[in-house]
DNA sequence: GCCGATCTACGAAGAAGTTCGTTGACCTTA
DNA sequence: TAAGGTCAACGAACTTCTTCGTAGATCGGC
């Protein structure tokens, strides 16, 4: 019944994760091929990353074919909450309003992007009211 | 000219940049007290960490007293912002605003809270005009 | 059936992070 | 001045992360 929590991915994990999340499934070739449009990685090392990553619990692998196709177990929306929760308890006091204050102070967001947000706040007080 | 960049600070480095934060300036063994309260740490691994720290550049010492005081070098804001952009560029593919939204979308904040919130907006809207 | 290409698995090596024991210096006080 | 407490420094051990070389299996085509 309880959640098996997945642990936070590494730095190099979370790039192959973003390839899983843009890609769907793939194999690892296939991740290695977009992973070196913008970095320098050997194709042994995303293997190797992939399977620790399986280990971990961090992507499903399908071994039904000869190349095993890899996805990855949570979305990308949960595991981007699971950050933000986690960089929100050791940076800000587990305040998420500071986060979000601190993180709009930074940002050039377009007249769009800034109408996305206030919708996201009528919502929020919606929900309160 | 150009800014020295400190690197990310690890996760028990932060615990300790927040200690820093919260007191001001501290010697080792302020910092273990406080961290006592919430974790089981050594004293020598405190000291080693803030040795260690003070060569990255995270934290200035001042060796003029027998027991040594460390303070941050940069304030709490500028890292939590550093941070912010950080996970930005890493898990969001660096989109502040979909970081806000996720950040947003998990929050419980208070109607105080959001009012901040928007009033940040406001300010960025002002900006932007 | 053989060759080259592709694949997984394994292990090793190095880098980074974390923890703490030990040592020697200094300081207080009895 | 001797003893006990506090301090910084150092180094060692251990874990995690990252990288990749090598080996062996499998596949396709000639």
């Amino acid at each position: 019944m309880g959640d098996i929590t997945t642990p936070r991915p590494t730095d190099a994990e979370l790039a192959i994760l973003r390839v899983l999340w843009e890609r769907g499934s793939s194999t690892v070739r296939e991740v290695h091929d977009a992973l070196s449009r913008s970095q320098d990685t050997g194709y042994t090392t995303v293997l190797k990353l992939l399977q620790i990553m399986t280990e971990k619990g961090l992507v499903v692998r399908d071994e039904s074919q000869r190349a095993h196709v890899y996805s990855s177990k949570l979305g990308e929306q949960r595991t981007q909450r699971q950050l933000i929760g986690d960089l929100m308890d050791r940076a800000f006091g587990g305040s998420p309003t500071k986060l979000v204050l601190q993180a709009l102070s930074t940002t050039k967001a377009s007249a769009e992007e800034l109408r996305a947000i206030r919708r996201m706040l009528d919502e929020l007080e919606g929900d309160a009211r």
